[in-house]
DNA sequence: GTGAAAGCGCTAACAT
DNA sequence: ATGTTAGCGCTTTCAC
């Protein structure tokens, strides 16, 4: 029993009979409907997904780049994609593209070759993957700058506003009184990172304060506890009373790296972070950080998705806002 | 050209020559496996794999069923999982059990619709949902109890020594000089709570300690850090001088509530987890936990299930050693 | 070394 | 309300 002609048989109908009871099309009588489905489900019999799609040509399947499953960032983000695209009957195929450039190609290929329905990248520094992209499939890159999506049809892209969160974060630092704020950025090419940089000094500016550039470094370890850590080494010199991190886990890395070197948070310095991930208030102390959304952001872009798919083609870029989240980790500057 | 017939008009040949020559199939003269395939990536052709597998009646996916994709100890589990699966050509379909009981079934169903080549399940208070499953298909219940795991041809599974890993713990803060040790379990039924429990119960009987049952709290909260906190405000009165428990997540909220009520981390008392999530060792002060060698074990099931895919249908239980590992939360009790 | 033909399991027109 | 037929795009015998 693997086939809908099988069934047909047993049920003395037609096999396009069945095809249609099973999808409980309205033109068969409710009392076929009822014996068809009820003889399937007895027999634990399913339609094939393959055959299906061949005539239909939808796979019902989105396409999932991850940057890595490990990132505590996507937990949610993954979450909200699979909601929307569960509640439209559609499943995840996920790849992630951890570390290994070359991968996304063949990630690409996959895709294609398995005829997803849609794309969703999520938080990469895997920008160029959708030029490997065929350009006919719909694709949603979240957390993705503007200036890396090409403008073409069937690309949309959700924006997580980092220039302004991190516009906010540094005066949240100015307005507590700090004046020697640190930024901790990331080595490998980031918008995102860039972003937030350009948000903290033109916060400095607006204050009326230089950014000095001693203030600002890039470290070069690749995980993020590790940049977060570093980071303290390289600022510690110049003094600063307060430091922002890239992210969340920079920052958490950093809290851990100034409380091994005796400073007491937030009494001596301040430690400020952005995406607020589930632990980010379990630290200690309690971690300051920009909260994004990522539940909706997911949510967002699924629905998104969905709707390309089905022949909308607004490319309008969405919009994270985030919001501040002050925790007891910032505190004014010691005197 | 979204067809082999195309490729083949243009080509010149016939399709079955087309389909062979895109598999390198050696019958095919070296000169026509290139020509076609230059032709095809050229127009950027990829073979329809509904169709594909609709005669080699194998889809090249694995389904996998995760917990949560929020929960941090399933990451480095994915990411070892789908490294195996990849190097083997796989694909993965993954889907959450998050919360919801009912959805199991209908994510079964969906494998099955799919035809999904083998299924493995992850870390799941979820373990109902094998008996959702076609029972034609391999499975791999990873982090499950053989208790819960039907002995039936192509079902395997890989086991977590919790017994043994929550005995090494207690043994750990015995050696330290503590006697009164708290257990913090999970409220709904988790048979890796239970057998943590007896471990830790079995290593205070080896020393010659009755096991006191007011010093084992079941919380009722549902998220993780919670269940920690609430642990440790039913366990205080006890006054315990270590608490151990049941994950790391937990572990991590109890830190929290114990920090929060002015307790010191371990002068005053000492604080163990299980599981060894990357974040654990970055909390303040470094959290004491038993590693479970997550990339690996993710790895492992996949191999397993690989195998099973491929005919072998060795059933033998599987297991991960767990690591002690001890950071700065456990410390002799204060006298 | 290459080709012709049948069939995988389904759906979509088009009958009836 | 149900049945017939012709594909969907591939692989697989089996011929040549």
């Amino acid at each position: 029993m693997d086939s809908i002609y099988e069934l047909a048989r047993r049920a003395g109908v037609a096999p396009s009979t069945v095809s249609k009871a099973l999808r409980d099309d309205p033109r068969i009588s409710v009392a076929t409907r009822a014996r068809v489905q009820a003889l399937a489900s007895e027999a634990g019999f399913t339609v094939n997904a393959a055959a299906q799609s061949l005539t239909t040509r939808r796979t019902l399947t989105i396409g999932v780049i991850v940057s890595d499953y490990a990132d505590p960032y996507n937990g949610l983000l993954m979450r909200g994609i699979e909601a929307a695209a569960m509640a439209a009957g559609y499943q995840l195929l996920v790849s992630s593209a951890h570390e290994t450039g070359v991968r996304e190609v063949d990630i690409a290929r996959t895709f294609r070759q398995r005829r997803v329905d849609g794309i969703i990248i999520v938080a990469s520094h895997v920008s160029e993957s959708h030029e490997h992209l065929d350009p006919r499939i719909p694709v949603v890159l979240v957390a993705e700058k503007p200036a890396l999506v090409p403008d073409r049809p069937l690309v949309s892209c959700l924006i997580v506003e980092d220039e302004a969160g991190a516009r906010t974060m540094t005066q949240h630092l100015l307005t507590l009184g700090h004046r020697q704020i640190g930024y901790v950025a990331i080595g490998r090419a980031s918008l995102a990172s860039d972003a937030r940089r350009a948000g903290y000094e033109d916060a400095l500016r607006q204050a009326g304060i230089e950014p000095d550039p001693r203030l600002v470094v890039v470290p070069n370890r690749r995980d993020m506890a590790g940049v977060g850590a570093e980071g303290v080494q390289l600022l510690l010199p110049q003094r600063p009373t307060a430091i922002f991190f890239y992210n969340d886990l920079a920052a958490i890395g950093g809290l851990r790296a100034v409380i091994d070197r005796g400073l007491r948070v937030p009494e001596q310095i301040s430690i400020a972070g952005f995406d607020d991930l589930e632990i980010s208030q379990l630290v200690t102390p309690p971690l300051t950080t920009m909260a994004q959304p990522r539940l909706d952001m997911g949510r967002m872009a699924a629905e998104r998705l969905l709707a390309m798919i089905g022949g909308d083609d607004d490319r309008t870029p969405m919009t994270a806002v985030c919001t501040l989240m002050v925790r007891r980790s910032t505190a004014p500057p010691p005197d």
